[in-house]
DNA sequence: TATTGTTATACTCTATAACTATA
DNA sequence: TATAGTTATAGAGTATAACAATA
């Protein structure tokens, strides 16, 4: 069957929006948000780099990831190196915390988005599956 | 096959919300939000109905929605009328100039992710269109 | 008393513009 | 001059709590 990028388009987004709603609003440790944690994955999946880096990877300007760095640093869940030859950039990794806090984060808040997709037959988890990579595409395009 | 829910979970959660930043940032007419678009979509869908039943749907908390139809009736895009019955309950609906916006729109800004989407193959534009089912019973389970 | 909607308030998310320090 | 990062500022998005009107 051939989709029309149109019809696709008009159903797609709506979607997203809503579900990416009740994502957010889905918190059992009410004092790390979505955007917190979306930075931290980013780190451990890629590893330290220059927050420059990180906010393109999350889609985020520059500023905007200033913020989050800093709530982050806060909590202590990153730190920051100078850069070994470039005194302008800065490296942040994860710390031990930052590590730890997220392992418990896969057992509490994100408990519940396994669950709901442990409402879902097979069929339907396996579509899922192939369209993340679509999704990551649409973002990077 | 067989997906496990944890590892679905863990891709699929930035995912989504780096795609929405980036569709969210998308605006052709900087006037109008993505949010004030939704609910104008869900209203050009379903019909008329009271703000309680448009928060439902939007998923989100009466009070916001109540925020989108102020600025939404501000422009002239949705109007009120009284419940016939309900004194309580109100109905709103689509104006002429609403639906005039809403085909206008998906020439403009929704043009961008129509455009997007037409960079993918026919396999990835059929597994989204698949999902999209998908995510929105992920977002009312 | 329960429900519908609104007002008041607050916090998160994110951007653009302007600034600082280093290259 | 150009780049990396931060600070300043502002608007959008959303929630919870409290209130008013009607059932």
């Amino acid at each position: 069957m051939r989709i029309e990028p149109a019809e696709l388009a008009t159903r797609l987004r709506p979607a997203l929006v809503r579900l990416v709603r009740v994502i957010r609003q889905q918190r059992a440790d009410l004092s790390v948000t979505l955007t917190q944690i979306s930075a931290l994955g980013t780190l451990e999946t890629n590893g330290p780099m220059s927050p420059g880096e990180l906010a393109a990877l999350e889609r985020v300007q520059p500023p905007s990831m200033t913020k989050v760095l800093s709530s982050l640093e806060e909590l202590g869940f990153v730190g920051r190196q100078p850069h070994p030859t470039d005194g302008r950039q800065v490296i942040v990794g994860l710390t031990d915390a930052g590590r730890v806090f997220l392992d418990s984060e896969r057992q509490s808040r994100h408990a519940w988005l396994s669950q709901r997709l442990q409402m879902l037959d097979d069929r339907e988890r396996a579509a899922l599956y192939d369209t993340v990579a679509v999704l990551d595409k649409l973002a990077r395009l």
